[in-house]
DNA sequence: ATGGTTGCTTAGCAA
């Protein structure tokens, strides 16, 4: 069973290059982030005919997630419901095979101390109360997204320069360890400890060229699902060319 | 400190 997940800096600018992905990789599941359409909007009609039925939880301009699968989906579920007022489209979860999977897009935080870096740091405690409420550790659950947290200083370009900034601040390191700590493994560095993989490239100053990058899009999974984890890795090429997201797709193999 | 690039929406925000 082939993941992936990835940040696609909106479905309808990239929807020739998710689908052309799509056709070259067959993944089972493919969670996406950044949407940034209405559902109504989505290209709904071409997903299908490439095989893909879609769970969407989308908004105008900004946010939006989707989970698509080649197997049925059997059951889905959008936000955290956790009774505070949401309206940023940032999570959305479905049952495939009886594997939960989660697509969610952590908010950027924008600056180390600002309103949006506060309330990425909520989000993410939201994040793993959801986990608590809903899941137990020993249930099949795959947590895919972009988390915009580069949990290490290997997964930085210079570190140095980022110390303690934006995506690598000790705070955004502590929420996503308490996430992991609910009882999950990075399934990426399951298989490697090398560093200066990346998942991230900002689009500006010829980012990707010099591998400027950040890892910050992560494929997680429960116990019963790491056992069964064969391979993750980062498809560094679905970044080149023309018209790229500023991110790669993350993917991961379980035996079946 | 600022600006650089892209996307959505059309001047400015978010990333």
């Amino acid at each position: 069973m082939l993941i992936a997940t990835w940040n696609v800096n909106s479905i309808r600018a990239r929807k020739d290059r998710v689908l052309s992905w799509l056709d070259d990789h067959k993944p089972d599941v493919l969670c996406l982030q950044e949407t940034k359409t209405v559902d109504q909007n989505f290209p709904v009609q071409e997903f299908l005919q490439a095989g893909y039925t879609v769970a969407l939880h989308g908004q105008k301009t900004y946010n939006g997630v989707a989970i698509c699968s080649r197997r049925p989906i059997q059951t889905t579920d959008t936000g955290f419901d956790d009774g505070i007022t949401e309206d940023q489209a940032r999570l959305i979860s479905a049952t495939v095979d009886g594997i939960h999977f989660i697509s969610a897009y952590v908010p950027n935080g924008q600056e180390v101390g600002s309103e949006k870096y506060e309330f990425k740091l909520a989000w993410m405690a939201r994040l793993r109360s959801f986990l608590d409420r809903r899941f137990d550790p020993q249930d099949a659950i795959v947590l895919c997204g972009d988390f915009n947290v580069a949990p290490e200083d290997r997964d930085v370009y210079d570190p140095i320069g980022w110390r303690g900034s934006i995506l690598c601040s000790e705070a955004e390191r502590g929420a996503l360890q308490r996430i992991v700590d609910w009882g999950l493994v990075d399934t990426l560095r399951h298989h490697t400890q090398e560093a200066g993989l990346y998942s991230w490239w900002d689009y500006r100053q010829l980012g990707f060229p010099k591998n400027r990058g950040l890892r910050i899009d992560h494929i997680y999974c429960s116990a019963p699902m790491i056992s069964r984890c064969a391979e993750s890795r980062i498809d560094r090429d679905a970044r080149k060319g023309k018209q790229p997201s500023d991110h790669a797709p993350v993917l991961a193999t379980f035996n079946d």
